[in-house]
DNA sequence: CAGGTCATAAACCGATCGGTTTTCCTTCCG
DNA sequence: CGGAAGGAAAACCGATCGGTTTATGACCTG
């Protein structure tokens, strides 16, 4: 095998985000350390603290959160579509066992300071969801985008909160409730071109 | 001033549910003890521990966590009117000065472990509320109760959460949010009796 | 006044916190 | 082979954690 390559670093940045997933921004620098196999001493000439190397690991996996959650670019797919999908997927994750949520709204609310670094971070990630949502709006054509998209982010926030702590299973929650909130947002099932918004 | 009169166990509860609701399940017993002008000694023959300290102080802000949300029992208004007072008042309470989200969802959040319990307290409040909405449902005739009962509770985590961390100010978004889920509901204004229910 | 009851303040406990430092061993390169 | 570099292990730092204990006083009752 030629695993175990991953350098120290990565090793840091991935256990930092499974640990503090699973038990809260609260463990311990040296449980982080013995998770990841590595030295406090290395942590330490990595990053610059453990709240750095806690940002540093939120903004790494931004990548796998939006490719986990939002379609392709531009999949030719009308934005209605686009927009199910995440909510779709969303529902498939809550099954895995190990979820718990959303993990940059648990940081934020862990974190109560919005000005700690990890807590920029999340929120900076999450604008970016609410932008996504904004952008399908208008590009679907709904009457008020900005609140469909805040209506959005909304249901996803409550509903991997919810599903986070175990108290709901999202099982035919999701689907009935932004298929609702499309329909009343004028939001259709096809492209809305150009064309089509001059008649 | 016949103030300060309170007892010592009384003022336990408060500081604690101050102070964990700002700060988080991770204050210090030490900062529980000098908010509350008692002694580490006398809360800790009053109570087990700090885990049942946290439970006891949840559990006793239940009553003012329900009446200051849902409307006073057979107030003669419809269900529909009585599940928008509901989040009339999370609007209101989330212009607050200090306002942070649900405190319950919040302590479950910190507190990864479910039987921890704090944790069971506030699971159990928040499916009180859970229930509040069902009945409402139920009693305004919605086409499937269940569903609305959860939805409506998945937009109240989701806008507390949302506003408590400060992303969201909830201006202009429950009324509608919730007014499209009644309406697809069938869940009307008015109160549908059992003649009504039989036609 | 004597005696008991309560609560406070503060010392104390072992454990852990985030962070630093020292020591040692491995690996790579000449 | 010699020497520099990097990282792991672990001791160590002061501070704080949840929790216990001791000592001191204030108050009530007889």
């Amino acid at each position: 095998m030629t695993t175990e390559a991953k350098p120290t670093r990565e090793r840091l940045l991935d256990a930092a985000a499974t640990l503090t997933y699973r038990d809260g921004v609260n463990v311990g620098v040296e449980a982080l350390c013995k998770a990841a196999g590595v030295s406090k001493r290395s942590l330490y000439q990595l990053f610059e603290s453990k709240d750095e190397l806690l940002a540093a690991s939120l903004k790494e996996g931004a990548g796998a959160f939006v490719t986990g959650l939002l379609p392709p670019a531009d999949d030719g797919r009308p934005p209605r579509d686009r927009i199910m999908h995440v909510f779709a997927q969303v529902e498939t994750q809550a099954h895995a066992p190990g979820f718990r949520g959303c993990r940059y709204l648990a940081v934020q609310i862990e974190l109560k300071d919005p000005r700690h670094p990890a807590s920029r971070v999340a929120r900076r990630i999450k604008r970016n969801l609410l932008g996504f949502f904004r952008a399908e709006a208008v590009q679907g054509g709904a009457a008020d985008p900005e609140l469909l998209a805040r209506q959005l982010i909304l249901v996803f926030d409550g509903a991997s909160a919810r599903a986070g702590i175990g108290v709901d299973t999202l099982k035919g929650l999701l689907t009935p409730t932004v298929t609702t909130l499309l329909d009343a947002a004028g939001l259709g099932g096809t492209v809305r071109t150009a064309a089509a918004s001059r008649r």
